[in-house]
RNA sequence: GGAGACGUGACUGAGCGGCCGAAAGUGCAUCCCUGCUAAGGAUGUGAUGGGGUAAACCCAUCCGUGGGUUCGAAUCCCACCGUCUCCGCCA
């Protein structure tokens, strides 16, 4: 959520906002008329409830008459007080729901615009010319079955539409990638932390998740509690309602979990193989800073993750998500797509986001400030994900059928150079 | 699944329905004392919102969460969440 002493003072660079992200500018107005109803409620409920609360002190010494006066009297106040709490207590919701929908502010220099409005900020890497080395080019699927790596069949068999099973060296091919991604992360300061994957309503909403992408959340109605589409969600979880101690520098988490989309809204995307699916499995970093050092932090959360790609050797290219784009947590999103040969395109494989104060603000995550306590601001960004199998498969597949495993996972894989098919 | 106990500030831990935002202790901060350290002494030390200011300050709310009773609730009642103990069940 927005800081709305910002908005109350600078309402016109949340218009901006609002118009960058190609959401209505008018919200603001409301929010602010909501705000100033709520605050005039508030004042009003104050001023009566002192007022009992003296009244209450002097029935407390009365005797008597006196005493059955002031009883009558405090008798009508207490029906006004309850009255008037009710009102502020509604305004205040209602203030509070109309600024929950305003989305992040953009950071200076994210473009405006939407899914495509993207910014190329550089290529990594040539993608190979497979017909000058004479290799026919197949689709991470067929080079997956060839390895005996990817059942499609037998996932839908047991779990329908968009499930499979990883076997054999497909397993183990996962388990490497997250285990390099584990500990690069660990390398780089961050904590290992497994997380849980069923959460509470209340972590689930406090995370933002429950807004505009609430139908791609599987929802366990007997037991009130939502399945996490990204360890994000308890990683954001973790310290809410705390005051945390960031003196010693950013407190940094690296989240490994099964992850749950219901992929609601992409029917005929991505349907064939492990490129979209319901049930994958990601190492997620995840920061809480100070928010003067929030761009610094996601920078590196971008670094690592490069660092990570180029350790697989995969050409990529980062794109600098246009305002329109970025979910409304976020101030500023980077994604790196790898490219994808099947295919001829660039396929996300990580995105990291700054949520400045805006994901700390509504989960109540704070620090203590020179006077009184200040939102953190929380950063997050993949380093890992079964998705990478895809782009690991497909950029170093072999003529052969083979396909070439770089040096950075062959201590997972017993040393071996090179995946052989099974006959 | 059954039975019971408990949930108070950074922590431990008191708290008769009005004098409780809350004793005391620990910790922490500043200062004093002392060659240094240790010990000792003094003072201070919650959050949120609103109003106001250069500051001071004033008001309201918050004792797991949400309801209820009452003129008035940390204190009484109910529900929920969580923790612990015992029994049962499953590993």
């Amino acid at each position: 959520m927005i800081d709305l002493k910002l908005l109350r003072a600078e309402p016109d660079l949340v218009r901006d906002s609002q118009r960058s992200r190609g959401d209505d500018p008018a919200v603001v107005d409301q929010v602010l008329e909501a705000d100033a109803q709520h605050r005039a409620a508030l004042a009003d409920f104050e001023a009566k409830r002192a007022e009992q609360k003296s009244l209450g002190k002097e029935v407390a010494k009365a005797q008597g008459d006196e005493k059955q006066a002031l009883l009558a009297r405090t008798k009508e106040l207490a029906a006004a007080v309850k009255q008037a709490q009710a009102t502020a207590d509604a305004a205040a919701a209602r203030a509070i729901e109309l600024a929950r929908s305003l989305g992040n502010i953009p950071e200076p220099g994210v473009p405006s615009g939407g899914e495509d409005d993207f910014t190329v900020l550089r290529h990594e890497g040539a993608p190979r010319d497979f017909a000058a080395e004479g290799v026919e080019v197949k689709d991470h699927l067929a080079i997956g079955e060839g390895l005996k790596a990817i059942d499609m069949e037998r996932g839908a068999k047991v779990s329908g539409a968009r499930f499979y099973f990883l076997t054999g060296i497909g397993a183990r091919l996962e388990l490497a990638i997250l285990n390099a991604a584990m500990n690069l992360a660990f390398e780089r300061g961050f904590s290992p932390t497994i997380t849980p994957t069923l959460v509470r309503p209340e972590t689930m909403a406090g995370t933002g998740f429950l807004g505009k992408h609430a139908e791609e959340i599987y929802y366990l109605e007997r037991d009130d509690m939502y399945l996490v589409g990204t360890s994000e969600v308890a990683l954001a979880g973790y310290h809410a309602d705390e005051i945390i101690d960031l003196t010693e520098g950013p407190l940094r988490y690296a989240g490994w979990s099964a992850c749950y989309r219901r992929e609601a809204g992409s029917a005929g995307r991505d349907t064939r193989g492990i490129i979209r699916v319901h049930q994958f499995h990601k190492v997620e970093m995840f920061s809480y800073a100070h928010a003067e050092d929030a761009s610094a932090e996601h920078e590196r959360f971008l670094s690592i993750e490069e660092e990570m790609l180029k350790a697989l050797e995969l050409p990529y290219r980062v794109i600098d998500t246009a305002a329109g784009d970025l979910g409304s947590s976020a101030a500023r999103k980077f994604d790196c797509e790898a490219w994808l040969p099947s295919q001829e395109r660039w396929m996300e494989v990580t995105s990291t986001s700054n949520c400045t104060t805006y994901q700390a603000r509504r989960l109540n995550i704070r620090e203590r400030a020179d006077k009184g306590t200040t939102a953190v601001a929380t950063i997050n960004g993949t380093i890992g994900t079964t998705r990478w199998l895809v782009a690991l498969l497909e950029n170093h597949q072999q003529a052969d059928g083979s396909v070439y495993v770089p040096e950075i996972l062959r201590p997972y894989l017993g040393g071996v150079e090179y995946l052989q098919p099974v006959a």
